[in-house]
RNA sequence: GCGCGCGUAGCUCAGCGGUCAGAGCAUCGCCCUUACAAGGCGGGGGUCGCCGGUUCGAACCCGGCCGCGCGCACCA
């Protein structure tokens, strides 16, 4: 039975998963390793967190990638999408140690050991959640070939570049003020930092006395506890206030430490008072500081958040907050606090866990990275990487141009352990444990960052030379958001060049960030999250995504080609907001398309048995045959959207690619050609005319089916099946991509129909403003030229009957009998209505006369601009030309409405 | 603070030196016209953030404001 003939409706849900198993069966997504980089094609998926669920972003960016992979798939390149997943180090050790707590127990409970393996437990049994969402969108990775950071061998590959750096010096362990994540209990990188503007804080003036008794120097601070682990006091070289003080001594407040006063250009004299508290072990600056000046460094505050010993008996074991209460309170009771104001200011957050950062000194591995930075600057100025959109790359020259050590150890179980030995003073880096007794592991964890920084080569099995390598390596493309542009792209840049010896990607395109409908972020806390799978299978809409536009509720199931589209369609350069109007736009898309299939194969495959089901050999494939000036153009327009479709793409200029297609599919295929095609389709049509229609129509549809493939895939596999082709020709998603030709190009054609269409357009416009009755038929003399081909099609679409006329019979009567009531302006001359019930003539007037005043408004205009000396000395003589013609034509026009309506 | 980007129709966005500034959605009117009413056809709707400059000509280029977003750096 017809499947075609039975429904009116595309139906995502009953296609979707059919067609994705075929893909799956298919073979298609994974190619054997053969051939060069160069001839293949390769994108490394950004690996998400096996703990992940996809969101928009993922969405987004798998729609992406997959409409490059098939369209470069189906321009006959072998393609592969690797796929793979992140062990992602804090957020799964998170993860696991909630379900812990909610189990009555903890991660220090159970051990290392075990917990790690609780770890994987989780990993197999949650790990696949995401990748099956990928498939419901459609994406075609190569699921066969599947990757984990964590995996045996690629661990190996971490492994192994982690010792070479360390004897190449450039990986080493020191003491030093790190980014500490009081929460998580682990340092985190710069990067996972986050600044937080308006935070209040009181800033307490402190007075610090001389310690010849001799006055007092008041500092500012908002944080009185770190007081405690004061190493000086600095204040400005020149400044005249202090300046036979430099070299003194105070008394530290609570404490008795004599502090030095030192100078320091650093200290700015506009600042409180001028004098700065160094507190080298708990401040980024002072640390510096005191590095220069050789000053001492005390720890207070230690690695669980609370007091340390050395804070003092009173303080110690307090929390920070606590500790500052106490302080000030003490500080207070002995008069040392000279005034406390509120104070606003940006305060350093981990983005991890969301919690305050306290910097403080901690013994940890870092990564020198001046060395790396400097060949990932040159490739990209010299253009052998890429980055989309160009503005972006200016972001990643100023960091890696400022770029600083990377502290590289996470105090965490999950991930990879530091492959480290120690054994009494002795040390031991390599990728296996040593040889005898006593040796214990470092315990610490690398930045998941620094496996990820790997990803396009250590999954085609680096270092080994593996034949994916050989065919895959480089990668063509790294499409990705904004914000992980320094975190990941561009180590893996560093990474891809120092190990792989190549780029590990020619093009980096930076996509959209796609904001909730109100401009805040998506986020599940903010409840301004959706859920993808929501829009492609109907759920519950935040009551934030309720547009006026749109009524409240779940969604409507949009599908995933819908999804795809909507998403491609909203995506930019730049941070866009969601909108449901465009996924609405690529369902309905969806949906023409299979409608305009279903017209053409009821109407063109209708051989009388009226079933209307496609079979082998009955559309088949045929050279197009055109018989008309509308033949003839939709082939040229479809050169025009085949080249351009293609060319999008490869200009990662997605939006204009989705939107095109909807144009080219509603507005010159199924608004114009079909509808003018139509009369030649009736009954009683030449058999022979109407198998040649049935020819181009085929071709047609058949090219701009597998056009939109890489855009809209579901739908377009679903009719390229149901017109039969697949079981001749096989999938769609392996067919080939249609090639524009230009030499199929036919702008006289192409000109013509425009007319024809501006006529169309303004004598429907016209009926409406005067009110004709719907669907009568106007009676009319068509008094224009460059209508030899199409007044028959102008006169069906309009609704109009064009009498004798041909473009030479004027109304000064020549035998057609009939006086025109009134005129309508179309390109290249005019309409002359003749009177009939149809027509109401005070309108027709009315209209008339407006016609004329904008027709002598635009005259004017146009006159105006001609008589400016300086337009037609300074504009390029095509402009000027140009706008000639346009006066001419316009003058035309007017003169054709000037006609006497006698009656 | 420095840097980047953005303010165009009710909404989301195209256009980025030369015809009357466009699209989708929304809105209004008409229509069950041989696929699609989750349709079709048509209409209305804009001081292109504000001010000044360059130019024969500016939404578009330049300068200055105002508003918004992002990145980097931070002054305790």
């Amino acid at each position: 039975m017809g499947a075609l003939e039975d429904r009116t409706r595309f139906e995502p849900s009953e296609v979707e998963p059919r067609i994705v198993r075929r893909w799956l069966r298919s073979g298609l997504v994974h190619p054997e390793p053969a051939g060069t980089p160069r001839e293949n094609y390769s994108i490394a998926v950004p690996p998400p967190n096996v703990t992940g669920v996809l969101h928009m972003g993922h969405a987004l960016n798998g729609s992406i990638q997959d409409v490059l992979a098939r369209s470069h798939r189906m321009r006959g390149r072998r393609t592969k999408w690797i796929l793979g997943t992140d062990h992602a180090g804090i957020g799964t050790q998170r993860k696991v140690e909630e379900r812990l707590i909610e189990e009555g127990t903890t991660r220090v409970d159970l051990g290392r050991e075990a917990f790690v393996a609780r770890v994987w437990e989780w990993r197999a049994e949650h790990g696949g959640q995401i990748i099956d969402q990928f498939k419901r969108i459609g994406a075609t990775l190569d699921y066969a070939d599947e990757r984990f950071t964590m995996d045996e061998r690629y661990a190996q590959a971490v492994l192994k570049v982690f010792v070479d750096l360390y004897e190449q010096g450039l990986i080493y362990r020191d003491n030093y003020l790190v980014n500490w994540d009081p929460g998580l209990r682990t340092a985190i990188s710069d990067l996972e930092v986050e600044e937080r503007d308006g935070i209040v804080d009181t800033l307490y003036s402190i007075a610090y006395p001389l310690a010849s008794g001799d006055g007092e120097v008041v500092i500012a601070t908002v944080r009185p506890e770190t007081l405690l682990a004061d190493t000086a006091v600095a204040v400005h070289p020149d400044d005249e206030r202090y300046a036979g003080l430099v070299g003194q001594e105070l008394v530290l407040p609570l404490v008795g430490r004599r502090l030095t006063i030192i100078a320091d250009e650093y200290v700015k004299q506009e600042f409180g008072t001028g004098a700065l508290k160094i507190t080298p072990g708990h401040d980024p600056n002072d640390f510096e500081i005191a590095n220069k000046h050789a000053l001492e460094r005390i720890s207070v505050i230690g690695e669980d958040g609370l007091m340390t010993a050395q804070a003092g008996e009173r303080y110690a074991g307090l929390t920070v907050m606590q500790a500052r209460e106490r302080v000030v309170a003490d500080l207070e009771a002995q008069g040392f606090i000279r005034a406390r104001e509120e104070y606003v200011h940006t305060v350093p957050f981990s983005q991890r866990s969301g919690e305050r950062v306290e910097p403080l000194i901690s013994l940890q591995w870092f990564m020198r990275m001046d060395e790396l930075a400097a060949p990932a600057i040159e490739v990209v100025k010299a253009g052998r990487v890429r980055i989309h959109p160009e503005s972006q790359s200016k972001r990643y020259l100023d960091w890696l141009g400022e770029i600083r050590p990377w502290c590289i150890s996470r105090q965490l179980w999950w991930g990879h352990q530091i492959p480290v030995w120690y054994r009494g003073t002795e040390t031991c880096c390599a990728t296996t444990a040593p040889e005898g007794d006593g040796w214990t592991q470092d315990p610490d964890v690398l930045d998941t960052w620094f496996s990820s920084a790997l990803w396009p080569f250590a999954t085609l099995g680096w270092p080994e030379e593996t034949p994916d390598l050989q065919a895959f390596y480089p990668t063509d493309v790294l499409s990705t958001a904004r914000d992980i542009l320094f975190l990941w792209v561009a180590r893996m840049v560093m990474m891809g060049l120092r190990f792989a010896g190549d780029v590990p990607f020619c093009d980096v395109y930076v996509h959209s960030i796609i904001q909730a409908p109100d401009g805040r972020r998506m986020s599940k806390s903010l409840g301004t999250g959706i859920d993808p799978l929501d829009l492609i299978d109907g759920g519950p809409r935040p009551p934030v995504y309720g547009s006026s536009s749109r009524p409240p509720g779940d969604f409507p199931a949009y599908g995933a080609d819908a999804v795809r589209f909507g998403l491609l369609a909203m995506s930019s350069t730049q941070d866009v907001r969601f909108s449901e109007e465009k996924i609405a736009q690529g369902q309905a898309l969806a949906n023409k398309l299979y409608n305009a299939t279903r017209f053409v194969a009821l109407r063109v495959g209708g051989d009388g048995d009226g079933d209307g089901a496609p079979r082998e050999g009955r559309f088949r494939v045929g050279a197009p045959q055109p018989r008309t000036v509308e033949d003839r153009w939709i082939l040229s327009r479809l050169q025009a959207i085949e080249a351009d479709t293609q060319a999008r793409i490869d200009g990662f200029d997605f939006a204009k690619a989705a939107l095109g297609l909807y144009d080219f599919v509603y507005g010159d295929l199924c608004d114009w050609y079909l509808e003018l095609v139509k009369p030649r389709l009736s009954d009683d049509a030449d058999p022979g005319e109407r198998a040649a229609l049935g020819a181009t129509l085929l071709h047609v549809l058949r090219e701009t089916i597998a056009t939109a493939h890489p855009i809209i895939p579901f739908v377009t596999e679903e009719l390229w099946d149901l017109l039969g082709y697949a079981d001749a020709e096989g999938l769609l998603a392996a067919a080939s991509l249609p090639q524009s030709d230009d030499a199929l190009r036919d702008p006289p054609a192409e000109a013509e129909m425009e007319r024809a269409i501006e006529a169309i357009k303004a004598l429907r416009a016209w009926r409406d403003s005067v009110g004709v009755t719907a669907g009568a038929i106007v009676p009319g003399v068509l008094r224009a030229t460059g209508y030899d081909a199409t007044a028959a099609r102008v006169a069906g679409l309009a609704r109009f009957s064009f009498a004798g006329g041909d473009g030479d019979t004027g109304a000064d009567g020549d035998g057609d009998g009939a006086e025109p009531v009134a005129t309508i302006a179309i390109p290249g001359g005019a309409v002359g209505v003749l009177a009939s019930d149809a027509v109401d003539l005070g309108a027709a007037d009315r209209r008339l006369e407006q016609a004329r005043e904008t027709l002598a408004r635009e005259i004017d205009r146009a006159h105006g601009k001609l008589a400016n000396e300086g337009f037609v000395a300074k504009a390029p003589a095509a402009v000027v030309a140009a706008e000639r013609a346009k006066l001419e034509r316009l003058r035309s026009e007017l003169a054709a409405l000037q006609q006497p309506a006698g009656r």
